[in-house]
DNA sequence: GCCGTTTTCGGCCCGACTGTTTTCAGTCG
């Protein structure tokens, strides 16, 4: 597929028209338009043949032959006629907190400044304070934006920023005057990375809350402290990061909270629809001329524009706004609605943690049943079992549930997808498990749907585990076709993996949600090795929810009657 | 460059903070 590339081009563009001067909504066009596509799960190329390139939101007749451009000649003009005299490391300085388009122009321009390292130079040697608009300050706050960039690592995965996020919750929460303190944008929507930390609060007191925040003990850098905002640089055990604390007025916190909420794409859908009624909307509230309609709760700013509640994991701009309107809104799974965890690892294969010592979490958790499933054979560098020691596991998971009241562990195994597409058990070692987990973990580029696909097939195996294979920001995952994929998925009824591991989280949120439309059922499971692990179901759910799953969507909502029952029928299918 | 429950032209989300300025531009979210 070559959504990405093209998308990246597109943003390139944008970034060019603004580092030449050009504001406006040209610019705007190209980014919304790379956003579209970097997340369009349908093949570019499959559209263009279909001739509905157009139907795309975002894409109207302009793009839509530079991506017919593209795809005929492997390059587009517009971009090189836009990059043209721009040296590509111009771009990077983009990065740098306080760069912006303008600035870059003015130093390029004035000074000749076309990398970082000549940046440094004029920030260093004085000539940079004498433009206008810029003084001692300001470059002064351009060489720490450098010194942050150079130091600041990628993104947060959610496990990070969860806790970073609650950390310092629960450091803010004693202060004195305070009434509300909560988490809000990419981390509430369960982004699955996260860039910073955004945190609204009401307060009697709002100074003194901007003052204890400022003086967390973590605290790098105090970016700014206004009277109702500001922002610091914290250095966690990850690198360093940026917070953002809000305070609004109580009557004000639904609509801030929406607000800080986002994603931006869906409150500037979100505000555009208003318009059209005469509504101002704003995080102060909703407004009717100078008259505020809403905005104490989130509930009462979406009623104000004649819309149920969105809830934040919907609000990419995906549809979500017209599902609304229609009364077509998911009834979204939630994290009590689990009952089971059925991709679990035990220091019989590669795990930390022992079998009795995963159960008992799993019944604390209040799981009915769980599904134990360790490596093996062929992933030897997991400690995977032989058949006989799958055997001998499973004589040992039978007498524990013999003893187990009120519980129950199901026999299971992740068993390899080889290279030429087989498993490498045993129909009769396959035969006695309860649950048959199929997943790759070899050949990442040989023939990889094929192969998934033929282990779709085998008639005793449920759940293909994590089906891309990527870790996100690590590693791009198999040469796959998901859409094949989840073809051959519905075809067999086969179930696929929301893999909760948060480097993971695989199926991501747009491809379980295109398996969901496929009418595939899929399984949330942590992969846990250790009972410290059994937490990251949150991270699958949040990515299911994500994906507009209903609790029907997801075998780990089941009773252990109902999943056996489906199980079954999985077999004989 | 996109788009249409006023429109195929003329709109296109909204505000805080900072640093530079005497009223605002740039950046950020």
């Amino acid at each position: 597929m070559k959504n990405q590339e093209i998308a990246r081009i597109l943003e390139r563009i944008a970034e060019a028209l603004e580092l030449k001067g050009e504001t406006g909504f040209r610019v705007l066009a190209y980014r919304k338009a790379a956003r579209v596509l970097s997340e369009l799960t349908e093949d570019v190329e499959e559209l263009n043949r279909e001739n509905r390139l157009e139907s795309i939101p975002g894409i109207g007749t302009g793009i839509a032959k530079k991506i017919q451009e593209y795809l005929a000649t492997g390059k587009i003009k517009k971009l090189e006629e836009v990059t043209k005299g721009i040296d590509p490391e111009l771009f990077a300085l983009l990065n740098i907190p306080g760069m912006g388009p303008k600035t870059i122009k003015l130093l390029h321009e004035q000074l000749q400044v076309n990398n970082l390292h000549d940046l440094k130079k004029v920030l260093t040697d004085g000539s940079a304070a004498h433009l206008p608009g810029m003084g001692k300050k300001k470059v002064s706050n351009i060489l720490k934006g450098i010194e942050i960039a150079e130091h600041t690592g990628q993104r947060m995965y959610l496990n990070e920023a969860f806790e970073l996020a609650e950390n310092i919750i629960r450091y803010m929460e004693d202060t004195d005057g305070l009434k509300k303190i909560t988490f809000a944008g990419s981390l509430r929507r369960g982004k699955e990375t996260v860039g910073d930390i955004d945190i609204l609060a009401v307060a009697k007191k709002p100074e003194a809350l901007v003052k204890k925040f400022i003086n967390y003990k973590d605290t790098q850098q105090i970016l700014s402290a206004g009277a109702t905002r500001a922002a610091i640089r914290v250095i966690t055990n990850y690198g360093i990061r940026q917070v953002d604390l809000r305070i609004v007025e109580e009557n004000e916190f639904g609509a801030a909270l929406q607000y800080f909420t986002g994603s931006k794409s869906h409150n500037i859908a979100i505000r555009t629809m208003a318009q059209k009624q005469g509504l101002k909307i704003s995080e102060y509230g909703v407004f009717r001329e100078e008259k505020r309609i809403a905005g104490k709760d989130e509930v009462e700013v979406y009623q104000a524009l004649g819309l149920p509640y969105i809830e934040p994991e919907l609000r990419e701009d995906r549809g979500e706004i017209e599902a609304a309107k229609e009364g077509r809104l998911p009834d979204l799974i939630q994290i009590h609605d689990i009952r089971s965890d059925l991709h679990l690892h035990t220091n019989a294969s590669d795990g930390v943690s022992r079998l009795e010592e995963i159960i008992s979490a799993c019944k604390n958790i209040g799981y009915s049943h769980i599904a134990i499933a360790e490596h093996s054979i062929s992933a030897g560098y997991a400690g995977g079992l032989s058949e006989e020691e799958l055997m001998r596991r499973c004589d040992e998971i039978d007498k524990i549930n013999d003893k187990l009241s009120g519980f129950r562990v199901l026999k299971g195994a992740e068993v390899d997808i080889t290279l030429n597409g087989d498993l490498d058990y045993s129909d009769r070692a396959l035969g006695r498990l309860d649950v048959v987990i199929a997943s790759i973990h070899q050949g990442f580029n040989r023939e990889v749907t094929k192969r998934i696909c033929q282990a779709i097939e085998h008639p005793l195996v449920h759940i293909i585990a994590h089906p891309s294979g990527r870790l996100i920001d690590k590693r791009p995952g198999y040469t796959v076709d998901l859409e094949k994929v989840i073809e051959c998925a519905a075809n067999f009824r086969r179930i696929l993996e929301i893999n909760a591991f948060y480097e993971r989280l695989d199926l991501n949120d747009i491809w379980a949600r295109k398996a969901k439309e496929a009418g595939v059922l899929l399984a949330i499971n942590t992969d846990a090795h250790g009972v410290a692990d059994l937490d990251w179901m949150r991270y699958g759910v949040i990515t299911a929810r994500r994906a507009w799953l209903e609790k029907a969507d997801v075998i780990n909502c089941l009773t252990l009657n109902q999943l056996l029952k489906l199980l079954r029928e999985i077999k004989q299918y």
